[in-house]
DNA sequence: TTAAATACCTTGCAAGACAAAGTACTAAAA
DNA sequence: TTTTAGTACTTTGTCTTGCAAGGTATTTAA
């Protein structure tokens, strides 16, 4: 309840998350850590808690899939990869998506 | 889990609606149905379950006050008017939605 | 006096964001 | 060789919120 600004942002993030994950695998594999860290590059905080079981929840739905992948400096690596359904999903995510922005448009028109 | 693309939207939906109604409530006062009306309209669907609860938070918080006005037809209606605090929070909203825009972008592009 | 239309409100459930704490592996320092 | 630091993945519990479903109240017209 105390940050206010932050927690306007936090809300609005929600639902919007799915959406960045699947764009960025769609890009090219990752691990968590690498899409946390893209994340925050383009402002977009999130936190392990939050991540985690969102990629879980994304896999179980047979969006992504995953493997394991050594570290040459540390614990393995769980590389996840977006799936054909996953690459469906982001097709709709991208039209409901431009549907919000243009939503948001027309009520600060009229 | 069954309407995918219509679950899609209502997950994207999630924390932009408060943004709407004190966007909404910004231009002019309204009443809970005219404002699921103009919802509707620019294709944001909610039902009076989501809503009515919402305009009771956001009174809550100070962000909005009302008044009662007999309608010609019907019963009385309850107006929901803007206040300087909300005017604040949509500000901070203006910023944060425009944030999560570029956001967007940003992982698109790269 | 019953039905239909208009409005507002409440309850209970489910999903999801996050803080916080935990597990596990590797490498380098003490 | 034990400890510390760094990296990475996971889980638990709490809080907020969206929504389906059902309820209350007022007015007008059949």
């Amino acid at each position: 309840m105390e940050n206010s600004a932050e927690n306007v942002r936090s809300q609005m993030r929600k639902g919007v998350l799915e959406y960045c994950i699947l764009s960025i695998l769609d890009k090219k594999e990752a691990y968590a850590s690498s899409i946390l860290e893209e994340l925050k590059a383009a402002n977009m905080i999130v936190v392990e808690g939050t991540l985690y079981p969102l990629l879980i929840r994304q896999k179980n739905q047979g969006l992504l899939s995953y493997r394991w992948e050594e570290s040459t400096q540390g614990p393995p690596r769980k590389y996840y990869c977006i799936t054909e359904k996953g690459r469906q999903q982001l097709r709709e995510m991208d039209s409901a998506w431009q549907e919000i922005v243009d939503t948001i448009k027309t009520i600060k028109e009229n």
